[in-house]
DNA sequence: CTTGACTCCGTAGTTGACTACGGAAGTAAT
DNA sequence: ATTACTTCCGTAGTCAACTACGGAGTCAAG
């Protein structure tokens, strides 16, 4: 928080956090992460407060949010608008969830057309290209 | 199949499949679908077992196949390939169920926190914001 | 035979989340 | 002070599967 500890250099911090240094830029760019200043035409340091920041994105990634949708979690960071935020995270789960019933439907189908192929040994026609060809 | 049935225009064709012109031109392009010669000079017709390709094209995709693996299905079209047709449905098989199981993590995740969020009313902190900034 | 719609064709833009490149300037080590 | 590595910064490229655009040619109706 106190400029004092913030002795990172971008290679250093992009190692801290676990993603490469363009990564930082791009974030920096779509305003997920501040820019420090240059003092004195040095280079910009970073601190513990960005790898905090960074770790933060990655993990909403990993819970299916997009980077526009950090944006808005980041802007709620401080815990008090926990309404808005279960907002947002009630749209996630149920984009989650359709996607788990695509892909179900998916592995129910392929699964079913494998077990076939494989027991289809030797025969003229192929249970998956059919399935395919009567749409 | 002959050529006296190749009546369509482009745009009937993509009527007919349910895409637009410029997907079939695109596919034309990725080699999943032949461009018919322009007779004297004329526009180019098109027949059923077009239209029945593109339709093939669009099943596969709702089974999760890239059109890069449509393309290796339509090269086994004929059925007389079952067993590298079941390959390509294992390998596809394999990857949704690996997307199944990170969507259902994220999903028993999510539930968690907006029931968590929804119990939380009025009190200081953000189950979610928690989550995220506990890594 | 003109008008308006459609086709042809190549190129460029879209979305999301990066990744790569390249020249100039800052920095660390010897 | 020289060398070698970073950093800085902007622009461009990547992947997938399209979608859009624009000018020239073709076609069908009236």
């Amino acid at each position: 928080m106190d400029a004092a500890s913030e002795t990172l250099t971008i290679g250093a911090f992009g190692k801290a956090a676990g993603v490469n240094v363009e990564t930082i830029r791009f974030y920096q760019h779509k305003g997920l992460l501040l820019t420090p200043e240059r003092s004195y035409g040095r280079i910009r340091r970073y601190g513990s407060a960005d790898v905090a920041r960074v770790k933060f994105v990655k993990a909403a990634q990993r819970l299916g949010f997009s980077l526009d949708e950090v944006g808005q979690l980041l802007k709620l960071e401080d815990g008090t608008h926990c309404g808005e935020a279960a907002e947002l995270a009630a749209l996630r789960l149920a984009d989650v969830r359709s996607k788990l019933a695509d892909l179900a439907r998916m592995e129910t189908v392929l699964s079913t057309l494998v077990c076939q192929c494989q027991a289809q040994q030797g025969r003229v026609s192929c249970p998956l290209i059919d399935a395919l060809h009567e749409n």
